[in-house]
Order: structure tokens, then C-alpha cells, then sequence
RNA sequence: CGGGGCGUAGCGCAGCCUGGUUAGCGCGCCUGCCUUGGGAGCAGGAGGUCGUAGGUUCGAAUCCUACCGCCCCGACCA
């Protein structure tokens, strides 16, 4: 490829619109170009780097047996009705009325349509397993869609759905992708962990995240210092610290304390740390008020809190809410005598002697004991998990990062294939539901997370399964025919030999290739200029560390091999 | 949805507060000369419904109102 031939608009300057490094690289690289808000045109280059990841999604997905076919992206809305998503997956599903008035949506995900084939098309044990994939554009209409192509309304996603007669088959196809998708993201020359997930709205038993680790990352996991435990913030289990030994219950006493309502003035005021206190947070989950006790230096993992109500919407409730649900204006709440449901951060019960708010203007209660003073009958983990916590499995230290999140595999169930009548007769002729898994990667976002992980000062470092071409012949002697016949030669003897090769053609002064051969990221650069005509030799230079060689023509194909595998 | 910011040439911005000739600057683009191993230089040139619609005014990019779009923060700790 030519660099004439191929429309890469590149940029001097940083477009106002991106605040991350990955998203203005790739407006500086002509590899995007933005419609609307979250939604942009993949221009030829940026497309090229998306073909790269498909493609070693698409070998690594055929090699573990799945098979590829592409469903529609618009969905009827009985579908949706049919498993009880068309009103539980919120704002997020974009939906429209065609013009007979038939209500319809855009696929953010595919269970329903994927769920609809199978329940068509598999009948018997002897049809399964089967594992179906599709690389194809989603939409999803994100509440704020940021950062480029790491969060748009508009993304490449390759979704597959796993088939099994039972759970046992389910764990087998789980894991195969499990180890597939282990297989890709080390292809793509990532540096990624696979933690255990929350599985959000597409249900399901059990999930893992596949996360590239980036300081850019909307997500933060937990990983062990010691032992391969990972896991994503929001799954992260918390270990409570043992009830301190030998510590007397004082007697609960009322202190006044006037005007002091949040958790930094109320301890100044008591002269105790947060880790004294303990906090009333009110929730209005699915418009039901419950009351959450909380060490006041804490915080509350709300995921972990709406799994265990089991909810859809959890709110946090605002002053006039807490006031309606229990009399008590916010600041001055507390678990003694109230009248909601009260839910206990399992660190409340393991604290002595605590202080709280005491369900009256302007009062805390000091010394309070939970089970002593006041009952709780549900007490979870609901809290963030923080750096002091121990490893749940090895007692370890955790070290909290932030991550990408590039892949999510879910072992599903049979929750679709029970809400939408999927079944299959097995040997005796009993009928059962479909054991189904899904699993997803998000192949735009995984060139965004790539760069966010591979650039310098300079632009994008390519990792060479990914880069669109391995290497770009800079042509310094556009107007001198043995500069020009050694250009074109070495291209020949390159892209026979396998690599993908591009020149850089253009009317340009060297600088200006240069920069543009920086930015673009090739993994190699070959400058053919006077030097040539001098020495006879060529310059090979390595993007990823500067490292330059003078190679003569003939040997120029070991050369390059050397350089990019060394 | 709440808060904040921005909308002036393809891109980045100034001008607006304090209204007043042909609305500027840098980059990019076009022409010519020159230059050719790290985003050169000189000369000339093209390119604008100042987001949209109303209003105030003798006069609006500038003041007022509404709308649209984009960006950032938040939508969790009382």
C-alpha cells in the first residue's frame, strides 16, 4: 500500500474534543473521524487495525469450534417482552416504532434473537453443543458516551452464545472460551488480567472479565499480591476483620449535637475517626426505601447491595425521600428504633461501641452495640473493597489498578432458553431447557485499549500482530530513479516474503514522513534516501525502541524478521 | 437528568466584558520560487449565513430570550 492510495488524514494538532491519549491519537492518526456523540466513521487506516482484531478473534473463535453468522441489528420488540428485558435493560436500548407503528429496537446484545434460532432450530440432545458467533456492530445509547472508541454508542462487538444440554456441558464450552479468549488477548499483544465480574443485566450465574490494564481504565479490580486471585471492584469479596477480643460493650448514651450531620464534622465534633461511626445511607431500591449500616470511613459497593435486594433501579435516596421514609431529616439517621429495612455491612456487627445518628434532629447516639441495642437480620458485604482488605482465597495483600474492560464471558443458564421456551429432548425424551453461555469482546475498544497501552511522546507503538502494516518504506528520493528502483524493489522482495508493507510515496520533506511514520505507529521503518546512494545500505529503525541498523538491500529480509520478532 | 464549559475558515484559537468601516491570528489548503535525513523559508492567494431562530438597537460575532449541538464533572456516602 501506497501512503498516495490510502486516505490517512493525519493531524499536527489535538482536536478539542479528546481527553484521552488513546482518542486523541486516533483523531491524529486519521483513524476516526466523529458524526455525533459516540458515534464515529472508522476511516480506511483505523479500519485496517480493526480488521487486524477480528481476524485473530475470528481464527481463535473458529479453532475453539464456534461457528460465525450475523444476525440483525434491528430487533422486534416482542422479543425483548418475551424475556422481560424489554423493560428491565432501561434507556440503554434504543427503541422505535417502524411505520406500521410495530415497536422495535436496536441490538444492544443478541441473546434474544440468538435465543430465538435456537429454540428453532435445536430439537435434540444430538444437535448440541453448539457455540454461534458474530463480529458486528452494536448499539448501545450510553448515558455519556466518552473517550473515543472506549465508550461509544456505536462499537464492534463479537458476541458468541453456547448451546449444552447440561450445566456440566455449559462449564466445558465456558472454558473453552475461557481459555480462547486467553489465547486472543495475548495475540493482541495486551497486558491483561481475567478477573471475576458481576454479570449486570445479562444475567447469569457467573462471570469473568477479561481487563487490559490502563491508568485510563473506567474500571477498578482487585488483584492479590500473592496468589492469582483478581476480580473486579464491584465482585471483590470482603473478608471482615475478626471481633476485636476482650473489648467491654459500654452503655449506649444520647449526646446532643447540634447542626452536625456529616461524617467528618460529626467525628470532630465526638473526637472519635470515622472507623468509630457507623453510617446510615438510605436507598430507594425499586422505590422501596432500605436503610444500609456502614463503618463511616467505608464505602458501599452498590452493585454488591442491588444483587443482594435484587433489584433493577437502586437509588440513593434524596433528604425529602429519607425524611418521607422515616421521619428523621438526613445526617441524623441510625439503626435504633427505625422503621425501614435495615441491611448491615458485615464489619457493623464485628465493631464495638459505635456511634450513630439517633433518629432525631440535632442527636447521636454513643456506644451502640449491634444485636444489643438494635436487631439486624440481613448482614452482607456490601461494602468497596479497599487496599487494607485481605485476599479473599490466600489471606494475601490486595492491590487495587485500573482496567479496560475488553472481554466478558457469562455462564447464563437457562434463563433465556426458560423465559423463551428453548428446549431440546434429551436420550429418554424428556424435554429441558437449553444450558446457554455468552461471551463478548468489544474489538473497537480493544484498539483504543492497545493504544492506551502501546504510544510515546511521539504517537502509537504498534504491537506487530495488530499494526496495519509491519513496516513503511520512507522514500527520501522521490526524483532519483536508483533511490526510486531500490524503494520499489525492496517492497517487492518484502511483501513476497510475507510482511505488509507500505510506502510512504507522498511530495513531503523528510521531517513531515518522518513525524507521520511515528504517529501512525509502524512497528519498522525502512528510509531509502542519499545515504543510500552513498554507502549502498538502508536504514531499518525499530518504533518500539529507536533501535537503528544500516542494512544492505539483500539482506534486508532477515533483517526485518530479526528486528520485529527480537 | 443535574452542574460547568464551549460553539467565529478544514483544525487550534483571539475578538465579545465596554455594540460602530473590508471579522483577525497560527496550522492546514492553492500558485510560484526555493529547500530535501525529523512537522523548512519567501512571495502571492482562496476560504466565514460568527451554531439556529427571535428580540433590543440607527447599527449585533459582541447585549437579551429560546432552541440545537459538542465537551467535561456528577448522577453514590447524608
Amino acid at each position: 500500500m501506497r501512503y498516495s492510495q490510502m486516505l490517512i488524514p493525519t493531524l499536527k494538532e489535538v482536536p478539542a474534543e479528546a481527553e484521552v491519549i488513546s482518542h486523541k491519537l486516533m483523531l491524529r492518526a486519521g483513524f476516526i473521524r466523529k458524526l455525533t456523540s459516540g458515534i464515529y466513521t472508522y476511516m480506511p487506516y483505523g479500519l485496517a487495525a480493526i480488521r487486524r482484531v477480528e481476524n485473530i478473534v475470528r481464527e481463535e473463535m473458529n479453532r475453539a469450534g464456534a461457528q460465525e453468522l450475523m444476525m440483525p441489528m434491528v430487533q422486534p420488540a416482542d422479543l425483548w417482552q418475551e424475556s422481560g428485558r424489554y423493560i428491565k435493560y432501561g434507556p440503554e436500548l434504543l427503541r422505535f416504532t417502524d411505520r406500521h407503528e410495530r415497536e422495535s429496537c436496536l441490538g444492544p446484545t443478541h441473546e434474544e434473537v440468538i435465543t430465538d434460532i435456537a429454540r428453532r432450530e435445536f430439537h435434540s440432545y444430538r444437535d448440541l453443543p453448539v457455540n454461534l458467533y458474530q463480529i458486528q456492530t452494536k448499539f448501545r445509547d450510553e448515558i455519556r458516551p466518552r473517550f473515543g472508541l472506549m465508550r461509544g454508542r456505536e462499537f464492534i462487538m463479537k458476541d458468541a452464545y453456547s448451546f449444552d444440554v447440561d450445566d456440566a456441558g455449559a462449564e466445558v464450552s465456558y472454558q473453552k472460551m475461557h481459555d480462547a479468549y486467553n489465547r486472543i488477548f495475548e495475540r493482541c499483544g495486551l497486558d491483561f488480567r481475567c478477573v471475576e465480574a458481576d454479570s449486570g443485566t445479562i444475567g447469569g450465574s457467573f462471570s469473568h472479565e477479561f481487563m487490559v490494564l490502563a491508568e485510563t481504565g473506567e474500571d477498578t479490580i482487585a488483584v492479590c499480591n500473592e496468589c492469582s486471585y483478581a476480580a473486579n471492584s464491584e465482585k471483590a469479596v470482603v473478608v471482615p476483620a475478626p471481633k476485636p477480643e476482650g473489648v467491654e460493650l459500654q452503655e449506649m448514651s444520647k449526646i446532643e449535637t447540634p447542626g452536625k450531620r456529616k461524617v467528618g464534622v460529626v467525628c470532630e465534633f465526638l473526637n472519635i475517626k470515622p472507623s468509630e461511626l457507623v453510617k446510615t445511607l438510605v436507598y430507594l431500591a425499586d422505590d422501596e426505601p432500605v436503610a444500609v449500616l456502614l463503618r463511616g470511613d467505608r464505602e458501599v459497593e452498590e452493585v454488591k447491595l442491588k444483587n443482594h435486594l435484587n433489584v433493577t433501579d437502586l437509588v440513593m435516596a434524596d433528604d425529602k425521600a429519607v425524611f418521607d421514609a422515616t421521619g428523621v431529616p438526613t445526617g441524623y439517621l441510625g439503626p435504633v428504633g427505625i422503621k425501614i429495612r435495615l441491611i448491615a455491612d458485615q464489619e457493623v456487627v464485628n465493631t464495638p461501641n459505635f456511634a450513630v445518628g439517633a433518629n432525631e434532629k440535632n442527636f447521636h447516639l454513643l456506644n451502640v452495640n449491634a444485636g444489643r441495642d438494635f436487631e439486624v437480620s440481613e448482614v452482607v458485604d456490601i461494602r468497596q473493597i479497599t487496599e487494607s482488605d485481605p485476599c479473599p482465597t490466600c489471606g494475601g495483600t490486595i492491590r487495587l489498578v485500573e482496567g479496560i474492560e475488553v472481554g466478558h464471558i457469562f455462564k447464563l443458564g437457562t434463563s433465556y432458553s426458560e423465559s423463551m421456551k428453548a428446549f431440546y429432548q434429551d436420550s429418554e425424551g424428556n424435554e429441558k431447557p437449553l444450558v446457554m453461555g455468552c461471551y463478548g469482546i468489544g474489538v473497537s475498544r480493544i484498539v483504543a485499549a492497545c493504544i492506551e497501552q502501546n504510544h510515546d511522546g511521539n504517537g502509537i507503538i504498534f504491537p506487530v500482530p495488530l499494526a496495519p502494516f509491519q513496516i513503511t518504506i520512507v522514500n527520501l528520493g522521490l526524483k532519483d530513479e536508483t533511490i526510486c528502483q531500490t524503494v520499489e524493489a525492496l517492497y517487492q522482495k518484502l511483501q513476497e516474503a510475507g510482511f505488509d508493507v507500505f510506502i510512504d510515496d507522498r511530495d513531503e520533506r523528510p521531517g513531515v514522513k518522518f513525524k507521520d511514520a511515528d504517529l501512525l505507529g509502524f512497528p519498522m521503518r525502512l528510509t531509502v534516501g542519499k545515504r543510500f546512494l552513498e554507502s549502498g545500505q538502508v536504514e531499518l529503525c525499530r518504533r518500539r525502541d529507536g533501535l537503528v541498523q544500516d542494512v544492505s538491500p539483500d539482506e534486508i529480509v532477515s533483517q526485518v524478521q530479526k528486528l520485529l520478532t527480537g
